[in-house]
DNA sequence: TTATATAGGAAACACCTGTTCTATGTCAAG
DNA sequence: CTTGACATAGAACAGGTGTTTCCTATATAA
């Protein structure tokens, strides 16, 4: 009897209790113990199956070891799903100068920030940095002081989106929903009641998409 | 030797390496892998220690079962300074509408939102909840439609703090930063472009405090 | 010195545990 | 019916694994 991730309803029982046994134990079941709670007659049964099921990539076994069962989306997966995931804070945005570039994303040494699942989805966070922002520059784009933003890195943007861009001959990156607008490119802030302005579209630069913000008032 | 915290040296080393060994491979180590990477001369020293670290409440332990060692710190503690805690998201704020109280807080069928430790730090998350922005009319406040604001419920403000207030014969609650002066109170934007606005101390209830602000632009 | 508590060490025991081998049953394709 | 893949049973084996007992070493207080 099979359903549509191709498990057996055995294998699919296997797998809900190891992942109740390590959710209430903090270690896994032993095979015996998987045996006894499903009413399974033999060891071997359970051996054959948790084979098949590390065969579909549903759980990971450490041979000979005891209780050397894992399953990757409980300790992973799942928590991301519900937790999010953290992104590097590459440094400051301030007025006058340029982002630094995301290059060593994966540096251990930069410290990182938890971004919940609500601002950005776990599994969307690629490319995304955050930075701090200093100062009051980015006020029309509903940000202050303090604020973290998360943005992706792209070199080009579609009409709505907001992102930081440098104006060329202008030393400033600023926030701004970007308009293309034949030869012209229209920067809007993102505060209603400010005015838009336009710009060869040749002379901005775009440098990543803000896809969330994040802002403490603690 | 001991330090500060009541654990001899060999203690320390072995609480160490159980996290680390169950960070790495899902499942607690065996005494004897204790034993061997600290090279440790024998299984009773582990379990000497293991039994004083217990006493300690270090970690917990299931008698006679194989790697039945638990960290408790690992799964809950650890974690919930990493990923933060959660709020509840009980309803949406719009210009002209009251905040709705925060009483079922604790029901489950209340729509959880993840808050990271960089807005608000997981042990300071009692009487938070989250609200979801409808409209533009938060804009002074540098919030939008679509935000995410987490309030502390508190009925009174201190100077500086962004606060929702109601105004008495106004029916409309508003996010402001709140300066008591003499017998006015002056409610100022957030947006330090915009003029602030004076009322009298009696006609304002204060419903809460901003301690945060999540924003999505996905 | 003599006690006493603490910490470390060696070995053996008994049970836990994953593995393996063989046998049985089911079911659909040939 | 036969075949073969798949799933299940039962049992035994070889290590893994926590526990226990006895012993040694060191330091401190009486």
């Amino acid at each position: 009897m099979r359903s549509a991730d191709g498990l057996s309803n055995r294998q699919r029982d296997i797998l809900n209790y190891i992942e109740e046994f390590v959710q209430e134990h903090g270690y896994p079941p032993a095979i015996r113990q998987i045996q006894e709670k499903l009413d399974i007659s033999s060891t071997s049964v359970v051996a054959y199956n948790l084979k098949a099921l590390e065969g579909k990539g549903m759980l990971k076994r450490e041979g000979k070891v005891s209780r050397g069962i894992t399953i990757p989306n409980v300790v992973s997966a799942t928590l991301s799903r519900i937790m999010g995931g953290s992104v590097p804070l590459l440094g400051v945005i301030t007025a006058g100068m340029p982002l630094p570039e995301p290059e060593d994303t994966s540096s251990t040494s930069v410290e990182q920030i938890e971004v919940p699942p609500d601002v950005v989805p776990a599994d969307r966070l690629n490319d995304v940095y955050a930075l701090r922002v200093r100062g009051h520059s980015m006020i029309d784009a509903l940000i202050d002081d303090g604020d973290i933003v998360l943005l992706r890195y792209q070199p080009t943007a579609e009409n709505g989106q907001m992102v930081a861009v440098r104006i060329e001959d202008d030393n400033a990156v600023t926030l701004k929903r970007f308009y293309r607008e034949g030869e012209k490119v229209r920067l809007q802030p993102a505060n209603v009641t400010m005015s838009p302005i336009f710009v060869d579209a040749a002379k901005v630069a775009v440098q990543g998409r803000v896809v969330g913000v994040l802002r403490s008032m603690m």
